[in-house]
DNA sequence: CCCTGTGAACTAATTCACAGCG
DNA sequence: CGCTGTGAATTAGTTCACAGGG
């Protein structure tokens, strides 16, 4: 069952066209950003999306080793994913390597953050300071300037004013108004699944674009909103199914 | 962007049959386990496989609320999959509805559960009860019977013994053994970067079979093991490219 | 040469559309 | 009828294979 390495997928469908119901489902393709992107191309399908930042990630240690030149196939052995897979999800966005020796790691780190958008710093909003966004808010903040949890809310009075990685936490009353002041557009759910829902809709009214939802329920939101789930459970259960055939002696 | 609810696809590819010692990578589509599955057929899709989690939490809510019959358009309207999408996840296994009806929830909730490999407990093992671990398995055990952490070690000596929701932290040493004593064959991985791939080693040669990894590295694992990555970072960088575009007024 | 970049071929997954049956 | 079950059509994604250029 080996899998390739640099997993979890996602499946940011009707990335354009509506999800509602009403919504007539259009069949366009969905056009990706692009100009901002520094002239993405159109059609850049999600699951290559989600490959740039393991590639980041791999790039950025070959980095520390003192590399400065990479080739598809050295990508390859440190992700898991085909090199010609690679070259292809680069391609989507120029040429930024050189035929017959590779790609610059200095430059491809720089188009590949320019490409994501972590160029500028993403402020980030966590909602719920449970056990989990804690957890979270502590390992974001020990390591990431990129992508930056700025904001913790809870709405258990007992928290508030609590620091996390120096970062206090905040009612919830106050989400709309912080979120708003801030400029944020990607917020991590970390509260119970009863909640998730409304403080979905109060992240979206508040201009978020982009949630990370670890609450277990199916979250409804509007079209243009992208909703990413990550569910211990639902992971562990189809874990399950690839360990059932008893093993041979019983 | 509006996307699909019930998220999180994998990368669970060579699925490889015969998880035999020797590597080799087969091409072969990979047959689905069968007979102690009640007769899967073969060649299911691992991404269907990663969807009966789903119909399965949205059917036990409806039991939940008294329902005993559903159709696919109602389960497609509380996953956000399509009706057409889940008629064919579920015929994969066999035709468990009632034309002209519907799906006994009872009866569906079952057979998935049976697939799934539910039926009976599926003990799993948590390697690293630092703040994510132990949130993990906080959640874990207050909620979950069918897929449940029995077994919790970390190497730190401080925190030997003490106990998340009435289980003990047992010392990394005593890994191997009780892994075998217990027929784990599923195990979460959440240490540092640095650790999880010896981790892993010792994990696989214990017996484990599939690993859910939480830390930010990709696994080399032998083929017939399946892991799935979950990774925070990850996933924040690529919800990032989503919200590029800076809003019009800037 | 060597490794990138890319159309073409292929494979996988989804959606369509309708036959089948309670 | 109404909703399941499923081949056929379509669309998406990956791999092949080779042309192209430093």
């Amino acid at each position: 069952m080996a899998v390739r390495p640099g997993d979890g997928e996602p499946r940011l469908s009707g990335r354009a066209p509506a999800a509602g119901k009403k919504a007539g489902a259009e069949p366009e393709p969905a056009v990706v950003p692009d100009q901002e992107t520094g002239g993405a191309p159109a059609r850049v399908p999600d699951v290559a999306i989600r490959r740039l930042p393991v590639y980041l990630r791999a790039l950025e240690e070959l980095r520390a080793e003192d590399h400065e030149i990479v080739s598809s196939a050295d990508l390859a052995a440190r992700t898991g994913y085909s090199s010609e897979q690679i070259r292809k999800d680069l391609a989507y966005f120029g040429a930024f390597g050189t035929r017959g020796v590779g790609y610059r790691i200095d430059v491809l780190v720089d188009r590949l953050r320019h490409i994501l958008g972590l160029d500028r710093e993403v402020p980030i909003a966590l909602v719920g300071a449970g056990h989990l966004g804690t957890a979270l808010a502590r390992y974001n903040r020990t390591r990431h300037r990129d992508v930056r949890i700025v904001a913790i809310f809870d709405s258990d009075p007992a928290r508030i004013g609590e620091r996390i990685e120096g970062l206090e936490i905040q009612p919830a009353d106050a989400m709309e108004a912080v979120i708003r002041r801030l400029g944020i557009r990607l917020a991590v759910i970390a509260v119970p699944a009863g909640a998730a829902q409304a403080v979905a809709r109060r992240l979206v009214a508040a201009g978020v674009e982009a949630i990370l939802n670890f609450a277990p329920v199916t979250l409804q939101v509007p079209p243009g909103v992208v909703v990413q789930n990550i569910d211990l459970t639902l992971e562990l259960q189809s874990l399950a199914y690839y360990i059932r055939p008893e093993p041979a002696t019983g």
